[in-house]
DNA sequence: ATAGCAATTGAGAATCAATCGCAATTGGAG
DNA sequence: CTCCAATTGCGATTGATTCTCAATTGCTAT
């Protein structure tokens, strides 16, 4: 999908919730499909500082609920506290084994595990919208290190 | 288990790090084994005053660490941003469905997911410590409102 | 086109959980 | 019993996020 399409969907987005396209949002959402990976709100910002258009930080954080709503962006665990982020289109959606020594993320993806998740999201007539799996521990480095 | 063994473990883990078994540290360990369920920090420092005992916020914020490494608690998804813990003994492992319009948690656990868990750590050399699996989306009532 | 109004913005103040600094205290190994 | 590193309390501090509010500005209906 083009960027321009990605837009056009956003600004309909906003426009069924009687909300506005402005100029700022542009800026947001092409600065996020500006960057593939992961990203946290102040790597975005500084993304958006980089590109000598200003705005506000609150801004930013003003327009997250609407990007995840919107389906622009989904969460995505990360190392400390703090919440992070990826567009996603382009980032296939996958579970994270963290290593709780170096901060290390490993990305994986299981069918079945998708498969099960589905079932039991049936089971209790729960309608789900996403999903995030975080299984902690060492990764092989530090676990050899350890012992 | 009784009251007394879980204090002679944890006296014991502390002991094996060179750490001391405070009688602040024996108060918020009674604390949490009297909670059944979830509990924030606040929750618990609440708890800790009720019962006349004063211990300084900073030492409770301080302990926690200490009883996460020993076994003693674990963390929770909770509907918010913040978050919530529960002490290990007496609430057997198990995932979250998490209702994003009302806040619901609905509590599960699937032998299938967790034998493939413990396929992709192998997989990757991974030593796992423990997982959370949250699922978001609208339970059964929420997801009937809206339509 | 244009008027009118609700939505939006910037900038700084405010919040709130969590952490830190430091002086006084204390558990526990030897 | 001694001694020292670990611990505590308390207040100050941090740092992310949210809020306030006056000034702007999309956007819908005319």
């Amino acid at each position: 999908m083009t960027k321009m399409n990605r837009e056009s969907r956003f600004r309909d987005f906003l426009s069924t919730k009687g909300l506005k396209y402005t100029p700022e949002r542009g800026i947001i959402l092409s600065a996020i499909l500006s960057i593939k990976g992961h990203f946290l709100v102040e790597d975005l910002y500084a993304h958006i500082r980089q590109s000598e258009q200003g705005i506000s930080l609150a801004t930013v954080y003003r327009t997250i609920p609407l990007l995840l709503e919107g389906g622009v962006v989904r969460e995505v665990p990360s190392p400390q506290g703090k919440v992070a982020y990826e567009q996603i289109l382009g980032n296939e959606h996958h579970d994270h084994l963290l290593c709780t020594s170096c901060g290390k993320v490993i990305d994986f993806k299981d069918d079945l595990i998708e498969k099960r998740q589905d079932a039991v999201c049936d089971s209790h007539g729960f309608e789900p919208q996403g999903h995030q799996m975080v299984i902690k521990g060492y990764c092989r480095a530090c676990a050899s290190k350890n012992k």
